[in-house]
This record gives C-alpha cells, sequence and structure tokens, in this order.
DNA sequence: TCAGCCATGTAATGGGTTACATGATTGA
DNA sequence: TCAATCATGTAACCCATTACATGGCTGA
C-alpha cells in the first residue's frame, strides 16, 4: 500500500501536518488548536474541513494511523499517529536545499501603497489601528517567550518567536514613523475627495 | 448596467488591480509587469491568466473600459481605463476602517519550526542561503530608494519601500544571530538523525 | 439559560496556478 | 539561430474557505 514511486509531489501544507504530528499524536481538533497557537503566524491557519481531509490524505497515502477512541463524557475522537515512512517523508522534505521564497500578504501595505487616494486622516487612523495590532501580538509573543526562553523542548518553535518578535518590533518603529511623517504634514500632498 | 445593488463585494486581488489602474491605463501585460515590481513584495504576483480574467470582470461590472489598440511591429493589445464607476468604488474600499491582519506564508520558517527532525548542517546551510537571498533582496530595494526617494509621485510606493527595507534589515541580523547560535553548539542539542 | 468547548464531517464555491496554444519582432 | 520580448487567451486542476449539519457537556 502507498509504494512510493506513484508519490506525486504533496503540497506544503501536508508537511505542515505531518510535521506537527511528529510532536505527538492528536485528534484533527488539537491539531487545529496547536497551528492556531504557533504556525499560524507565519505559516498557516487551517480551516477545521481542511484539518479533516489532510488527515484523510496522510492516512490514505500511509503517512499516519489513526486511532478510534471512544470517550464517555466527550465525543469519540480519532487519534492519529505518524508512521515511519510519514517520518521518512517528512525528513526527506525538510533535508531539501532549496529555499523557497516567503509569500505575503498584507492588505494594509496594499492600501497604503495606493495613499495616494486615500483622505488623509483615514490614513492615520488605520495607522493608529495597525499599531495598536502590533503592540497586541508583540506583547502576546513575549509572553510565550517567559513560557518557552530556555526550555530545550521548544528550542526551534522558540527560533520563530524571536523572528516574530523581531519583525514586530521593527515593524512597529517604521509605524510610528510614518504616523509621524503624515501627522507633521499638514494636508500637503493631495487632498484627493473628490467623491 | 452595472447597478451597484446587486455588487457582492470583490476579492481583495480586484481592488489591487483597480489601484494599479488608477495610475494610468495600461494593458494586461504592462499591469502583470508593473505588479511584478510594485505590489509582487508585499500582496501579489499574479498569474498572466489571472490577470487578464480579472480585467474582463472589472469591464463586466463597469469598473474599467477596455480600448483595442492595433498595432504594427507588436500584437494588437487593449488597454485598460479605470471609470469613475471604479475610483468610487476603489476609494470606498480604501476608506473603509478596519485594518486586515497580514497573511503570511513562510515555509523557511516552517521548516525551522520543525527543526528537531533536521540535520543541523542542513539547516545551516538553508540559513546561509536564506542569508544571501536577504542580502540580494536588500540591495535591490535599496538600488529602488535611492530611484524613487523624494519623489513626490512616489511617496507611498516610497514609504511602503522604507517597509520592505526595515524588514530586510531586521531579518538579516536575526538570520545572522542564529547562524551563530547553530554553529556555536557543536551537535548539541538532537542529533535527529534516526531514518 | 446560554455561551463556549469538544468533536467531526459534507457540499458548494471560487481564487489562483500550471500547462497548453499562438505568433511576430528584436537583438545577440 | 536562438532566446527574449510583446501580447492574449483557454482548460484543467486543486487548495482553501464558507456555509451547513449535529449534539452532548461544562461553567457562569
Amino acid at each position: 500500500m502507498a509504494g512510493r514511486a506513484e508519490a506525486r509531489q504533496l503540497p506544503t501544507t501536508s508537511y505542515a501536518v505531518l510535521g506537527l504530528l511528529s510532536f505527538g499524536e492528536m485528534s484533527g481538533y488539537d491539531l487545529k488548536q496547536f497551528a492556531d497557537q504557533s504556525i499560524k503566524y507565519f505559516f498557516w491557519s487551517p480551516a477545521r474541513s481542511q484539518v479533516y481531509s489532510e488527515l484523510r490524505r496522510l492516512t490514505s497515502l500511509g503517512y499516519v494511523t489513526e486511532q478510534e477512541v471512544e470517550q464517555e463524557r466527550r465525543p469519540d475522537k480519532r487519534l492519529y499517529r505518524i508512521t515511519a515512512e510519514g517520518q521518512q517523508t517528512l525528513q526527506e522534505w525538510l533535508g531539501r536545499p532549496e529555499v523557497e521564497p516567503d509569500i505575503r500578504k498584507s492588505t494594509f501595505l496594499l492600501k497604503l501603497f495606493l495613499g495616494k487616494e486615500t483622505a488623509q486622516e483615514t490614513l492615520i487612523a488605520q495607522f493608529e489601528e495597525r499599531r495598536r495590532q502590533l503592540q497586541e501580538t508583540l506583547a502576546q509573543f513575549e509572553a510565550i517567550e517567559q513560557r518557552i526562553a530556555g526550555d530545550e523542548k521548544f528550542f526551534f518553535p522558540y527560533l520563530t518567536l524571536r523572528h516574530g518578535i523581531a519583525y514586530a518590533r521593527s515593524s512597529l518603529q517604521w509605524t510610528e514613523e510614518v504616523i509621524e511623517e503624515l501627522m507633521g504634514s499638514p494636508t500637503n500632498r493631495c487632498d484627493s475627495q473628490r467623491g
């Protein structure tokens, strides 16, 4: 079953799921929660339905096995465990030398790019909201940092966290600089309200 | 035609196209090139086919008009121009107060998160490649900066560029710190080759 | 009583990519 | 001669989201 020859390559998302399962046996529900507390910040926050269909695919490929668990006071669940073949597939992927560039989608920066079409007060208000969000994120990250810093078990997650913190700080600084610039120039460039 | 009542809301990508057209009349081909030199870095690098289908949609909604242009030494082309209704739709979108969080997808950080499954030399090699890419990007950005700094016409694009530069620098610094840490600890944490 | 957690799924839709298709002109 | 640029499109595929569907337990 699942001979490796016909293996058309998997989407990155599949490796993400496989990777999360390398931390231990989980249900689909657990997996979604785990993702939302970790890789969501730099990779992926899956829809519930996708988690379950992804797990079915990995099962059919022989990369994970499922085990039904009956519970009394909770709905029954299925626990998924990575197989040796899954481990091997995961490590092969991790070991590939190419480094793919990041994908980013920032509606905020898109709107800024088109800022000439926007009223200045509106833009400033959006920047202030952005600043608030960044401060919130940064605070969350720093709280997590305190919990896991120095813990060998979370060494690699900790490194990604530090990346997030560095980004939040630098982005925050840029935000504050731009707010000052926008406020310092009283309606100088284009008051483009024509509607 | 295109009464606004039935307007089910557009995907962000449509506003991106509309926004690029607010810089002036263009063909689909031009638009793709423009995107690849600007918003690609923080929002979107479209497939050719998507550009054309997006333009057809905007045309059918009345937000842009197309004009066929015959050329002698080049294939004929269609030039697209934003309409007053398109302008209005764009500005309405730009003016919305909510600030959507960014979406990021970094395969690199995902692999780092799962670093316990990876051989240390492999990880270091990937980091060095990452550093190289970041240096390259940074150099490109700084070259663009020299071209457009101070130009009123590109004030808002310039702000987004500065964001990109700040990010590249901070990310580069983090990268170098981690490389040193990974090299400084000679195979200390988990030599996890079990395959 | 009511929100929120636990737990899993199906169906419909659509955004976006890849592959396929065409073909003239320009410059190395 | 061969690659690159200019220029537009169709068809197939699929990843991913949203909406719909179910239902018991826990704690405020």
